[in-house]
DNA sequence: ACCGCCGGGTGCC
DNA sequence: ACCGCCGGGTGCC
């Protein structure tokens, strides 16, 4: 559906992805991404048109400004009706009808791609001239040629270097000078990219400490990063390709300008590799630069720090990256004098475990008589649910000012005790809630209620209005457009929105895979202080706290992609909330702009917004697409725009192209290998990774069984070869290949060769029934990582079509949904209904290994991995080892030797909560004797981000 | 639009 | 005059 966008850009949109308005062109397409760009590549020619009725629109363009046209086929005045308009989005006109007459029979049977440019710019208010040009595959030229001529125009030829320069110089977006386009191979753009990044090392020197709250000293380059973080935040810069020309705001790319400054990225990629420190750095980020690149006002254990480095912000680094900014002037320290002020108490909760005591302050100037307490939070806390924090115990009142943003508000502390601590408890638990209000003079409840209250109201007043703009505007939806008065309406919303309360968003949300989740919650424990007091709330569970008010009150709140997802298109908080800014932690997975992650990713309101990613190019340049909407560059949110300045271009080879891609990147991405060097000096020092390959030798029954198979299933693959119905079957032929790598391990890993590799066609219902069942059981239980092919990422409610491929249930219902009837297999193109998908039914708990000792049987793999484990223990009895596989079940199968080995060991696999993961993380950390000392580990669960150190390197 | 078009007013030079 | 011409009203799709 999307890969229409190109032709009817309107319908690809922030509006489009965000509100899922249906688009105002109900054709759908078959066409995806890709083809737009590889195939659609020959110039059939240019021609001068007009564009009528400027003076019904706010929409400018200037000279050699590219343009937009939009089919508008609902149109009641004529239904070829061809809009135009420019790259904030903002209408300009339309094409005068009878040329509109014959582009819309090309535009709608997508013969050509209709890129307009307008060479004079205004000379009139009525009217304007506009050079098209018309691209697409060479079959669709004849049609195209004829149906102008039928409607009396003819395309000029465009030959030679002389035309292809002057479209050049209309913006560039076209073929090159060059008229043979080189396409790049996939590893010379990748070597591109790299150097690139080589490049930029040298001018990324600067460094920065972290705040004090920040208890682990960064390395040199993790303090490069982190100034680069820090000045990227409080940039004032203008975006990439936007250039100040003569009291306009011009972008180099377009020709577009705007009176108004377009607003400036606050934030990037840090596209580090693996190892480097990814997470330590975004936490140092988020201590140290709150607003004004002063830190994050914490509060510090004893009361003893007033959040001391503001006090010294002239000295800060921070303030360097700080200066560009336009108010900035720290806040005289006067302000932060305590006085009058008045703590009140109150234990709220019920729960046994979890008193509360709200402690707050009053200013000077406020009423002080009036402060009620009242419970500040009605936080249910799970006691299964971890809470983060870093500190254990703590006094039962110490608040302190702490100066917070450049209002200098009021700050109410409401924080908590625990009656009954365990001091030994390895899960410290606390609830410490800052609220930020401004009048809680009269009653601390009401005033946050109503605040919060106003606070939603604007934010779904926003929302309303970008349904209510008109379908111009409307492609700006990103509510900040600052063209038209509209717009700017919007603009001045929002940050009347957030400035109800007089405060500027405090809390940071970190959106993370799942299986890192511990991870950033540990590193958080073990990179701050221990007195420092951060408000982190973990945004996951069924009991999770959806008070929007609440939320806003955190210093960092960390959820994970799939509790986004779930909770997008259900008036999610996490999209009521305005963010101080947004991390997203592997942040590739977005890629996908089909994906309901990504749109729910694209949904949230920050300030600042961050994408971690050790690659964050994993295929080609379309990936950065999404990153890009992410971010908010404008234009390139828009598709349309994307895809004719950088992307196409790219694709084709043009060198200009690449070159405005690696500018993008060049801003907006830090990247380091760990071959990097800082400051002349390898930024890491890993000991030497050694490789030990040992090749097992099967058993002479474990050989004959592999080869049975083997040979059984070459036969069923080359029948499948011979019919061309190796696709369709694909999971008969995944099946295969993991059959074989499971005997590989252990016979007993796989049932009868008849079980699973069913006869394909011609069966009962029921027959069909059960062998989708048997299929998607295969798939799922074998522990493979298997991926959902609509959004890229982990099966997610897993469901089987018709024709044996497995997806997201989400996901599939989606394409269905968008397609109707004519909705087909993503996959193999068969249709699908939402009523054929079947859903995974779970596990069939089947005799486990280890429930059946008596039965149990060694193999080669599990001798050899045995002999190992055993040897090693000779020589070291504390030696620590993680043993890995793909399979679940052959894990399973390990636990049998080692418990009689007596082995001491832990398990982490996909069907673990998160409680239990940390657990056994954590216990295989621990050094004393009698502990852990090996691991087993799915490769799915514990494959990305998990930090396992142990020993003097953590 | 410093146009084109429409339709009413008008009618030798 | 069932014309031509004049000049005011008007104007995207």
């Amino acid at each position: 559906m999307r890969g229409l966008g190109s032709r009817r850009f309107g319908g690809v949109s922030h509006a489009d992805l965000q509100e899922e308005e249906p688009s105002q062109s109900s054709s759908t397409s078959e066409s995806t991404h890709d083809q737009d760009a590889e195939e659609e590549n020959r110039c059939f020619g240019t021609f001068q048109g007009t564009i009528v009725g400027l003076r019904y629109y706010t929409g400018t363009v200037n000279r050699g400004e590219m343009v937009a046209l939009v089919r508008q086929p609902q149109n009641p005045y004529d239904r070829n009706a061809v809009m135009v308009a420019n790259v904030y989005g903002s209408q300009v006109g339309h094409i005068k009808k009878e040329l509109a007459a014959a582009l819309a029979f090309i535009m709608d049977r997508n013969l050509a791609r209709v890129e307009g440019v307008v060479p004079y710019g205004k000379t009139n208010s009525f009217t304007m001239t506009v050079t098209l040009t018309f691209w697409g595959r060479e079959e669709n030229q004849e049609a195209v040629h004829s149906q102008m001529k039928n409607h009396g125009y003819k395309l000029n030829a465009v030959k030679g270097s002389s035309s292809a320069a002057s479209w050049d110089r209309y913006g560039g977006a076209g073929s090159s000078s060059e008229i043979c386009p080189v396409i790049l191979t996939q590893e010379e753009l990748k070597n591109a990219f790299d150097k690139l990044f080589d490049d930029l090392l040298e001018d990324r020197t600067r460094e920065m400490e972290a705040a004090e709250a920040v208890r682990t000293p960064l390395l040199l380059h993790q303090k490069q990063a982190l100034y680069w973080m820090t000045s990227r935040e409080n940039s004032s810069d203008l975006p990439p390709f936007w250039e100040q020309r003569s009291g306009l705001y011009f972008n180099v790319l377009t020709n577009f300008g705007a009176r108004e400054s377009p607003e400036s990225v606050l934030g990037g990629i840090l596209a580090d590799d693996m190892g480097l420190g990814k997470t330590l750095t975004t936490i140092a980020l988020i201590l140290s630069n709150f607003h004004n690149g002063k830190p994050l006002p914490v509060k510090y254990e004893g009361g003893a720090s007033e959040s001391r480095p503001s006090t010294s912000s002239t000295a800060h680094p921070a303030q360097k990256g700080a200066s560009r900014r336009k108010e900035d002037s720290p806040k005289p320290l006067q302000t932060l004098k305590r006085s009058n002020k008045e703590y009140v108490q109150t234990a709220a909760l019920e729960e046994e475990d979890d008193d509360v005591v709200i402690v707050s302050e009053t200013h000077a100037d406020q009423r002080p008589t009036a402060s009620q307490p009242k419970r500040a939070s009605r936080r249910k806390e799970d006691s299964q649910k971890p809470l983060q924090s870093s500190t254990l115990k703590r006094s039962h009142k110490e608040s302190d000012r702490t100066a917070a943003s450049e209002d200098d508000d009021d700050v109410v502390v409401v924080s908590e005790t625990r009656a009954d601590q365990k001091p030994t408890a390895s899960q410290p638990k606390r609830q410490t809630v800052k609220l930020h209000d401004v009048d809680f003079g009269s009653s601390l409840d009401s005033s946050r209620s109503a605040s919060a209250k106003s606070r939603m109201k604007k934010g779904s007043g926003q929302t309303v209005k970008l349904h209510d703009v008109d379908f111009g505007s409307a492609l700006d939806s990103s509510g900040s457009s600052l063209d038209s008065s509209k717009s700017a309406s919007t603009k001045s919303q929002v940050k009347k929105g957030s400035g109800t309360s007089k405060k500027s968003p405090r809390p940071t949300l970190i959106i993370c895979p799942l299986s890192v989740l511990t991870n950033w919650m540990d590193q958080f424990e073990q990179h701050l202080r221990e007195d420092v007091q951060l408000n982190l709330y973990l945004f996951y569970g069924p009991d999770r706290c959806r008070q929007a008010s609440f939320l806003s009150e955190q210093d960092v709140v960390l959820t994970t992609y799939n509790v986004l997802t779930s909770e997008y298109g259900k008036n999610s908080v996490l999209q009521k909330v305005l963010w101080l800014r947004v991390v997203l932690d592997e942040g590739h997975i977005i890629r996908n702009p089909d994906a309901l992650q990504s749109k729910a990713v694209l949904s949230l309101n920050a300030e600042r917004r961050w994408i971690l990613s050790g690659t964050p190019i994993q295929n080609s340049v379309k990936d950065v697409w999404m990153l890009m909407c992410f971010l908010r560059l404008k234009p390139f949110a828009v598709r349309e725009w994307w895809m004719r300045v950088i992307q196409r271009p790219v694709m084709m080879g043009n060198k200009e192209g690449l070159k405005n891609l690696q500018a993008l990147l060049k801003v907006l991405t830090m990247r380091r290998t760990k071959l990097s060097k800082a400051n002349g000096r390898p930024i890491l020092q890993l000991p030497e990774k050694k490789v030990f390959l040992q090749k097992v030798v099967l058993s002479k029954e474990e050989r004959e069984r592999y080869e049975l198979e083997k040979a059984e299933g070459r036969r069923i693959i080359s029948r499948y070869m011979a019919d061309g119905t190796v696709l369709r079957n694909y999971a008969d032929v995944l099946a295969i290949l993991v059959r074989l790598r499971l005997l590989c391990c252990h016979c007993d890993l796989v049932g009868k060769l008849t079980e699973t590799a069913g006869t394909a066609d011609s069966s009962s219902p029921a027959e069909l029934r059960e062998r989708l069942i048997s299929k998607i059981r295969l798939v799922l239980s074998s522990g493979v990582d298997e991926e959902c092919a609509v959004c890229l990422d982990s099966l997610r409610q897993p469901v089987i079509t018709h024709c044996a491929h497995v997806f997201c249930k989400p996901c599939i219902c989606e394409v269905i949904q968008s397609k109707q009837l004519a909705a087909k297999c993503p996959l193999c193109r068969a249709n699908i209904k939402s009523t054929e998908l079947l859903e995974y039914p779970g596990d069939e708990e089947d005799s486990r290994p280890t429930d059946r000792k008596d039965q149990w049987r060694s193999s080669s793999k599990v001798e050899a991995l045995m002999t190992v484990l055993l040897k090693l223990r000779s020589e070291d009895p504390t030696i620590k080892s993680l043993v890995v596989s793909q399979f679940t079940k052959f894990l399973n199968i390990l636990e049998v030797p080692l418990r009689e080995s007596k082995f001491s060991f832990t398990r982490l696999d996909g069907t673990m909560n998160q409680k239990a993961r940390a657990r056994a993380v954590s216990e295989l950390q621990d050094p004393s004797p009698g502990s852990p000392t090996v691991m087993l580990l799915s490769l799915k669960a514990g494959g990305v981000g998990l930090n396992l150190t142990y020993g003097a390197g953590a």
